[in-house]
DNA sequence: GCTTAAAAACCAATCGGTCGGTATACTTCC
DNA sequence: GGAAGTATACCGACCGATTGGTTTTTAAGC
């Protein structure tokens, strides 16, 4: 990596860097295995980041975040979000495998680890679930506008709902690593969104 | 701590391990910390505990498991559990506060930045979610039984659902500082919940 | 030729872990 | 019951390795 690519370099750096925390959390990753498989020096490193700390708030906002705010985009976007979500949903619990269960969102195991300790960490998630549940919000409601949701269903409760039901679903498949009693619970998820249509 | 008290020795080594594991995690915390605030030795800590590992097993086996098993232990023991359940959920909604959100379930948490690591970690994560599930079944089986849950309802599923999706406001509670959000996620569990009743 | 990306050498601090040793307690034997 | 021997509990200096981070040097590109 001494071709002198500015953005490919940090590019690299971040890929790596986004690997290493997604598996190893963020005290466990180091930074000399970054710079090991990005193939990028030390120097390298701290020129385009000014600390281990700088590279993790890169990492969680071009990287984690992106992944985590778009995963709902073509369901929200739907004509019918209710029907889109139910559809997604069941697809995904018949679809998924132990290998993909064992996942799990980088976004919210960096959260997790940093959430209590570091300030920006924390700033970041609560913009990041706020961006989620106010994606959700404004599917839902325009939604009801339309008439493709219940008139007397709460968007605003369904939102939360729906988001930390199936992240809590996502974390328990991850941690169990049981696949039935995933399909079984996001089995209830969708017949609860389902119930939500007129 | 030269009291020459074994017991009381290994006992304050894991209090003051579990609290460095859970606010700093398991890599972030430090050994010299923890027999700092024990006012233990090295030679102290390493006469009970093996290793950094085996001090973090025995935390999570006398320690977070505890708290994460019992946690439903009243609720489900009820002779109508389906109702016990609705209104500990309804309670607690509405008397959560910022703080109270902000703790997280440290079993979660060290499953969380150890499961796809340390194996020993993940058998213990996926032992301690089999065993929330199985009580959860075999109350709500029971109570189905003596027709304090719908006939049509499947345990099996509404365990696996009720759990994960009480994980998850938790966990986005947590991360998100949103009691609001929480409390309005939380009544459409109540709600799940009671439609549950016969 | 000046700016800047990247490399390389280097730093103090801290990490988990080891080790020789000491003080206390429990057994054993006379 | 007291001496001797053994096991346990604990101490703290020390270890090599590695950590995140800094400084110095090299070299590419407008």
């Amino acid at each position: 990596m001494n071709s002198r690519d500015p953005e490919a370099t940090r590019a690299a750096l971040l890929e790596v860097a986004a690997e290493e925390f997604a598996a190893r959390g963020y005290e466990g990753a180091s930074l000399s295995e970054i710079i090991g498989k990005a193939e990028v020096s030390k120097g390298g490193l701290y020129h385009h980041f000014a600390s281990k700390q700088a590279l993790a708030y890169a990492v969680f906002d071009e990287v984690f975040l992106d992944i985590f705010l778009h995963k709902w985009d073509q369901q929200l976007a739907s004509a019918d979000p209710v029907q889109a979500l139910y559809d997604k949903i069941t697809q995904f619990a018949s679809e998924v495998t132990t290998e993909m269960m064992s996942v799990g969102c980088p976004m919210v195991k960096m959260a997790m680890e940093l959430g209590q300790i570091d300030p920006g960490i924390r700033e970041r998630a609560h913009r990041a679930f706020s961006s989620m549940r106010e994606q959700f919000l404004s599917s839902l409601s325009n939604a009801q506008k339309r008439g493709k949701l219940r008139e007397g269903a709460d968007p605003f409760a369904s939102s939360a709902f729906i988001v930390a039901s199936f992240q809590g679903l996502s974390l328990q498949a991850q941690q169990s690593g049981d696949v039935d009693s995933f399909r079984a619970g996001a089995g209830c998820l969708a017949e609860y969104i389902l119930s939500l249509k007129p």
